[in-house]
DNA sequence: CTTGTTGCAAACTCTTTGCACTTAG
DNA sequence: CTAAGTGCAAAGAGTTTGCAACAAG
């Protein structure tokens, strides 16, 4: 819960087996379950095949690299005051702004919201930029 | 690409198998793939295990019903002006603005940006309810 | 002949499950 | 004894891949 870098239930289940050898992945995959359904973790079920886990239960967006696959947490600038569209600017400035019609929010319940970003993290970036210039 | 419902592979795989009986579940994942890449088609990876694909590239919500597992576009309704929280409420109302620091924007690449909205659809919220009377 | 696409089945990855065994009360 | 939790290995689901056959130029 303290680690703030998502992990997979395979980074858990190596992390957990220098403490308890004997452990299986099968366990992880339970308990990870558990505390999910409990509300204690959060799954970011979002690409890459593999599932991620986050220790964060507050609403907060994601940034994953198509690179190496890592999630981390973007880093919230405040806003003051402004005009905002559907999605794109507030006050001039490009941003992610969303808001769904009433009508269509009184026909359903929504549980939960996620933004998650995609891209290249700084080390792939660096990685690729050399692969191009190179 | 024509459809709105954004199809699994499987569905594709079914739709398709009307017109042309002999196509195999591989070459529609082999061409799913090159349109994703060649970016005629957009994956959603979001979610449920299954991925599903949207023919519509504009960046835009989708609502995942948690149930029956089935993607929706979210219609947005326009804003005038207001003042906008991070996360939070514009004008008042609540409404789901971001905006990442322009300093963690400087060092990486970001691609694409997904909103996806949970809950339940209309549907299974009815099932839902008459389960909870019941 | 060369190049690219396909059907088929096998392989792969990640996740879940069945079952006997262990642990805690 | 009972209830809950575990290791292990097998099963599952969804996706990818190797290969021979096929199609087009």
């Amino acid at each position: 819960m303290r680690r703030t870098d998502h992990p997979t239930a395979d980074d858990i289940y190596a992390a957990v087996k220098t403490r308890i050898p004997r452990i299986s992945l099968g366990t992880v995959y339970r308990n990870l379950e558990r505390l999910a359904l409990d509300g204690e973790v959060m799954r970011l079920e979002s690409g890459s095949g593999q599932m991620h886990f986050d220790g964060n239960r507050l609403p907060h967006p994601h940034f994953r690299c198509l690179v190496c696959g890592r999630i981390e947490d973007v880093p919230m600038q405040t806003l003051s005051a402004g005009k905002a569209d559907a999605v794109g600017k507030v006050d001039g400035e490009e941003m992610l702004a969303c808001k769904p019609s009433r009508e269509w929010l009184r026909e359903r319940e929504v549980l939960a919201v996620s933004i998650e970003y995609t891209g290249y993290c700084p080390q792939c970036l660096a990685s690729v930029r050399n692969q191009n210039e190179g």
